[in-house]
DNA sequence: CAATGTTACGATACACGTAATCATA
DNA sequence: TATGATTACGTGTATCGTAACATTG
């Protein structure tokens, strides 16, 4: 599992529409179709039902739908802190205590 | 990103040592090298020392070390969910939803 | 020199796009 | 028949292992 398929896992519950949530992801529909497809041969379901006009999300979808929300803020505001160190001498632990205490 | 350059860091950070990390990991030694080192690239910055005899942390990889506990543990209670759901006829939610109220 | 980490490099697997096909409203 | 999802397939990139090299205690 990578981290682009949680993207693309978000997209499609909020947009339940593969063109749309492939367009908000910046891949191609077939892409999307793919991505969908091994993550749900790896939970070993379905994530979502395939239905017109609208998809609709699956038990299994709906239960795991609140964990990748948290991964994907867990990424978030881990590379925003990332981001903020960026730049900085990033001292092994143990140096930058010993420093802070003399 | 993928979720197994996560597991490899957690691992380095308990062990503090590529070879040990790496065979906890089952992965050869070299993956792990590279694996670290991509992380690193996209973080921005070293995550840790390379010194003898024990690797050290440094200020981003404690930064965000408890980021990626945190999702390890999403990932683990969300396989265990998924795991629970599984070989159960996972309707899609509005059915289910119809189905209790009937 | 013994133990540990890194480069180099080739093989396999994966992610993605384009084009063609299928399904349904 | 128009819209939207899937399948087929080619391609570039990434991941991994083996082997050779570098470093340091």
């Amino acid at each position: 599992m990578n981290m682009q398929q949680i993207r693309y896992f978000l997209a499609l519950s909020e947009e339940r529409n593969f063109r749309r949530a492939a367009r908000k992801c910046n891949i191609a529909q077939p892409s999307l179709t793919n991505a969908i497809k091994a993550l749900e041969q790896e939970l070993g379901g379905p994530l979502f039902w395939r239905k017109r006009p609208r998809i609709e999300m699956s038990t299994l979808g709906d239960a795991v739908l609140p964990h990748f929300t948290r991964i994907a803020y867990e990424l978030e505001s881990m590379h925003a802190t990332a981001k903020g160190l960026a730049g900085t001498p990033t001292f092994p632990a143990a140096e930058r205590d010993f420093m802070m205490t003399t």
